[in-house]
DNA sequence: ATGTCACAGTCCCTGTGA
């Protein structure tokens, strides 16, 4: 069982490019994170076409949240279920596994509102994690917009007072990883930095000037099933790219 | 000189968010 996490930056922008992914890697479940869409934008039908059901939580401008599964889907949740109007969680069971699509808040800057919000955000997500079904295989994926360690940021000296590195923001991932997740690319692979996400400025991919912030969690008993983690890099190549590529996790399911 | 991208409204440029 193949499953994936990948920010798109605009499901609208990037459809053929998507689309030419699932073709090329026949993934069995996505979590997509930044469709930018409404829900009747939502290319549902062109998913069904190649084989995958799908859900989709849709906002708009902003946010958009879906997961795309040929492994069934079933059981969805939009949402903690707490009036939050941004669409940045979205959850399903997939061939048994319980998956969730998160798009954290970004934060913009450590004396910002929405800095506030995120960390007010990851541990809704904690506590929500927290009172599931210990016996349930789950994968928790996204864009978490927080490095987990300084080995996921190319150069933390220019990240000094910045987002994406704080004390808070990874000790939200250690009480994340305490509920009983494994961050699966980091268990795999201790010394590879494997960035995910890179600027669209400064050339920074070809300088590889990357982060490491879209991540797989998943637990024990996944973990134990797990084949292999890797971050497809030549999605981040050639005509209209995502700035984030995707990350995959394999597992004998 | 943030050297890019995507979106929507102010609508073919500009402000916002990342």
């Amino acid at each position: 069982m193949k499953i994936a996490t990948w920010n798109v930056n605009s499901l609208t922008a990037r459809w053929a490019r998507v689309e030419g992914w699932l073709q090329e890697h026949s993934p069995d479940v996505v979590l997509v994170q930044e469709t930018k869409q409404t829900d009747a934008k939502f290319p549902s039908t062109e998913l069904a076409a190649l084989g995958y059901e799908s859900a989709h939580y849709g906002e708009g401008r902003w946010n958009g949240v879906a997961i795309f599964s040929r492994r069934g889907l079933d059981e969805v949740t939009r949402g903690f279920g707490d009036g939050d109007p941004e669409a940045r969680i979205i959850g399903a069971t997939c061939g048994g596994v319980r998956v969730y699509s998160c798009y954290v808040p970004n934060g913009r800057a450590l004396d910002d509102p929405h800095y506030t919000y995120k960390l007010a955000w990851l541990a809704k997500l904690r506590d929500q994690l927290a009172t599931r079904d210990l016996g349930d295989h789950v994968v928790v994926g996204g864009d978490f917009n927080v490095t987990p360690s300084d080995l996921d940021v190319y150069d933390p000296s220019q990240f000094v007072g910045a987002t994406h590195v704080s004390q808070p923001e990874r000790a939200a991932l250690r009480a994340i990883e305490a509920t009983g997740l494994t961050d699966l690319t980091r268990a795999l692979h201790p010394e590879l930095p494997s960035y995910s996400w890179w600027d669209y400025r400064n050339g920074a991919f070809h300088r590889g000037w990357g982060l490491r912030i879209d991540l797989l969690y998943v637990d024990a008993g996944l973990l134990s099933l797990a084949t292999a983690s890797y971050v497809d890099r030549d999605a981040r190549k050639g005509e209209k790219p995502s700035d984030h590529a995707p990350v995959v996790g394999e597992f004998s399911l």
